[in-house]
DNA sequence: ATCGCCGGGACGAAAAAGGTCCATATTCGC
DNA sequence: GCGAATATGGACCTTTTTCGTCCCGGCGAT
């Protein structure tokens, strides 16, 4: 069942929508027993007149009936949202994972695709177009778009595609190298997004490893801080989520570091900071580029990311409390809602 | 899987559709492997403008990659068509059955909706829901409509409901008494759906059993006169089909012309007519109305018929040759196709 | 008798879908 | 190397559908 609902998924996601709404209407209107077209639309969030087009229709396929006192479910229908009781389970299961996370954390949206992204490089494809989709859905015209490295996020960029909206967008990387292998720095990933939409991009070629003076004197270079300032005008940001441990590894951060970050009991990273399981800020890389503050004032934070064993990570970063939208998938929500209820 | 696609169905009819469609389209690629958008309408029936917008979606959905030499299968879409396969053969089944029939009898339309009429009394409801729902697509504003009786039709005059496109329509009768019980005479049938709908109705009350001179004068009868003439006026006329000897029985037909109907070899009723194998009328029930005449001069007749045993009674008023619209069940279907091949 | 809620009709605004044509890029055959 | 053929993508207009909104008459409870 699963199977053909994935089909589905893919070949018709709206019209899997159209049958949650149906469902929901129906549900809704035996459960009352009997009851009137304005009032149900209040219940169930919908204006008067697109519910009267359901019902309209719900009558037609004999499903309910209409009566001068209220609307009414008939047999058939009462029958069919019987039969269909595990299918709506199915099909609403990862609704619920979406509206727990994002009620609970306050999101605006919340994106949960099946599957598990460490078992299955199919659902971290399905992860990145559900990325892009986001993405293209939530930019507005001529944006600036900041956007961090990552494997994940070089996912999204290869399902993005040329559309109309991010035409005139620019694509920076959020902050400046942060010693990643090339294909996965944030830098490619702005290129590669930029190409793949034909939007424009600026890149902030930062050395890795550098001292601390050569930076402050990095910071002082004219065209250095003129294109820090360009990425400060970014308005949405899209980024991964890193599990701490394994991101201080990847980018080969020093001993001292690193013990440090365990001794303080680090569970996440996004954008080159280190946080604890309770979203506070233990470690900062050293390099340029968008600010904790900067972020914060974002008007969309996008964090994009899934795997079971990212699940506690994300739960971290979600506590930081300045996402807006979280795309994942099926394994890493089911984690954060498990820790959610324990 | 059947269960899920039928459930499916009645939540949103156009579903099937709609993903019939597009594993079409997304088939012709694969096996075209690079296609133009206007070769492929061509081979597809479809306009150039409808398939565009099937391809933007597919493409969205990464199941296609869209060159600037044409367009070509993604692998997510490869992976979709091998893991559909079982499930587009469900799909298409029925669909296989419906244009055998047609194309063998050069019909309008043939529906055929799943299951057994014989076995299942929900099938026969599924029968009178669709039988209902041609009548609607295919009924003229304000028009004479001819209907017969019988325990199909009955279901199609339930499942009938109340919309613009039949309110200013008149049921009649098709013929008069047929020596059916009362609630699956043709009158009745007839007012009930009027009554469903809110058109109008007339009846032709015509005493069964009534010897020959006694038919010879009502006929003269003015008002009977009258209504037979607004009877013929029916350009559009909806009936059942039974199996011969099952309605002779039913009609409590007299010894002697029982015998020469099984003597005769008769196969099928229609509309008061006894037919052979061949479609040729061996008998005619002795009561008035539409003559085999007016049958034949119809713009749409619509036969409604399910069940196994219907299947040869069914095939053989389409070899009669004056039928449009089929509507039946998938064990009646599959048993004409049977014989045809045979 | 009145009030509140019911379904259903009507109508215009807005959005989506569809038909048609054209500009530009790429490929293939010569 | 070059032109013909065929490709996509953009644009524009018409048609159709959807949606928001308001109103009417009916029915039942108060």
């Amino acid at each position: 069942m699963k199977e053909i609902l994935n089909i589905q998924k893919q070949l018709l996601p709206d019209l899997i929508d159209t049958m949650k709404k149906r469902y929901t209407i129906l549900q809704h209107i035996m459960v009352s027993g009997v009851v009137g077209r304005r009032t149900l639309a209040g219940s169930l969030n919908m204006t008067e007149r697109v519910l009267r087009g359901e019902v309209d229709f719900l009558k037609a396929q004999g499903l309910l009936e209409i009566e001068s006192s209220g609307m009414r479910i008939s047999d058939s229908g009462r029958h069919l949202l019987e039969s269909m009781e595990p299918l709506a389970k199915e099909l609403f299961g990862l609704n619920e994972l979406e509206e727990r996370i994002r009620l609970h954390f306050g999101l605006k949206q919340v994106v949960v695709v099946p599957g598990d992204s460490d078992v299955s490089s199919h659902t971290k494809k399905e992860l990145g177009r559900a990325g892009a989709a986001v993405l293209r859905k939530y930019v507005a015209h001529n944006e600036v778009i900041a956007v961090t490295g990552g494997s994940t996020m070089a996912e999204v960029a290869y399902h993005l595609t040329s559309s109309t909206s991010l035409k005139g967008s620019w694509f920076v990387p959020a902050r400046g190298g942060l010693g990643e292998s090339v294909e996965l720095q944030a830098n490619t990933i702005a290129s590669t997004m930029a190409k793949k939409t034909g939007a424009s991009y600026r890149l902030l070629h930062v050395p890795d490893h550098l001292g601390e003076e050569a930076y402050q004197s990095l910071m002082q270079d004219a065209t250095i801080s003129e294109i820090i300032d360009f990425i400060r005008r970014a308005r949405i940001v899209i980024h991964g989520i890193g599990e701490a441990m394994v991101m201080a590894r990847r980018r080969k951060v020093d001993e001292a570091t690193t013990a440090s970050l365990r001794a303080d009991g680090a569970y996440a990273e996004a954008f080159g900071y280190y946080f604890d399981r309770k979203g506070e800020i233990l470690h900062k890389m050293p390099t340029v580029g968008l600010r904790i503050e900067d972020i914060q004032q974002m008007d969309r934070v996008i964090g994009v990311a899934g795997g079971k064993s990212k699940g506690e990570a994300i739960a971290s970063i979600l506590q930081f409390g300045h996402e807006d939208i979280l795309v994942t998938d099926e394994a890493a929500a089911t984690e954060i809602v498990n820790m959610l209820s324990s």
